[in-house]
DNA sequence: ATGTACATGTAATGGGTTACATGATTCT
DNA sequence: AGAATCATGTAACCCATTACATGTACAT
């Protein structure tokens, strides 16, 4: 289901575009909320003409297809998002590997969480250089915000290791 | 991959239990890592058994079967940890809503970030209540301090919502 | 006896990734 | 001529959820 309300949302605040635009946004600006290649777009796209959530323009340049939102898939996305109590669940290998550091020595856990902490700081250099316009703004902000949370949790994780039996 | 750690991690931490136990286990000190109910646990175990990372002792009462971790499972539990890089990747309904709030008026847009708040805020509520041994307290910790990230990113964006065009 | 907690499973479906496959256009 | 980018698709597989299905033990 999200996978669509993404879809919709793009095309509802870039207007028209291609699976191939679609893809390329996903990669750019919405990593960080919603993650889609190409094979799930193009299939997906297909099944929301045949629902009539968008149209299906006439192939244009190397098969290019250009799609539309039409009214009916604007009513959906607004809808999902007056609806849809977005569910909190998070699935986090990060937050897996910090549940299991008790299994392991003090300087095995220290590599793994200064690891973990080189990762969410690529991550955060990334984020930063990839300014949103009017569109994304909150959902950067928010990305943003708990980057930095989790390198703090990394801090102190490691002065806490650190401090055990130093 | 990860389904199978969780499970080592959870063997290797209290010891020989039985598919239920760990469903159990999942759905109280890791529910806020990651999830998995019995229909995907129970047949993990099996192919975990057969693989040799956990040994199914013979059935007790009711059908019961305690699995016990073996030193081939602790092996590549323990590496897991230690090679594998964690995907900082996050699907996030949330965020996906953050991300859509623009396509909103005013409005609808504070209802919908009430919304995401009152239920930030009951998870946070039931994090706290379930208190972790010294096992589970560092994940504990991270994810106590990204919920009150997001509650904060939640605040500053009903302010500015309400500020502009008050 | 009725309900609750214990205990295990299967099947259908949906969502997502990886690998495979093809062809057009543009740039150097 | 060769490489990069544009552009679309399929198939196999893995992971996860929901619904279905069964039976035991214990407490009231």
């Amino acid at each position: 289901m999200s996978l669509r309300i993404a879809l919709l949302g793009l095309l509802s605040a870039v207007g028209p575009a291609s699976g191939y635009d679609l893809a390329k946004k996903f990669d750019r600006s919405l990593n960080h909320v919603w993650q889609a290649g190409h094979t799930q777009i193009y299939p997906e796209l297909v099944k929301m003409a045949a629902d009539g959530l968008v149209d299906a323009g006439s192939e244009g340049a190397r098969g290019r297809k250009t799609y539309t939102i039409t009214p009916e898939g604007a009513r959906q996305l607004h809808e999902w998002m007056l609806e849809h109590t977005p569910s909190v669940v998070v699935r986090n290998e990060v937050a897996l590997q910090a549940f299991l550091l008790p299994l392991l020595d003090r300087d095995d856990a220290i590599a793994v969480v200064e690891r973990i902490r080189a990762g969410l700081e690529a991550r955060l250099a990334t984020l930063q250089c990839q300014q949103a316009g009017a569109f994304g703004s909150y959902a950067l902000k928010l990305g943003l915000a708990q980057l930095r949370t989790s390198i703090g949790w990394t801090e102190e994780t490691l002065a806490d290791l650190r401090r055990a039996a130093g």
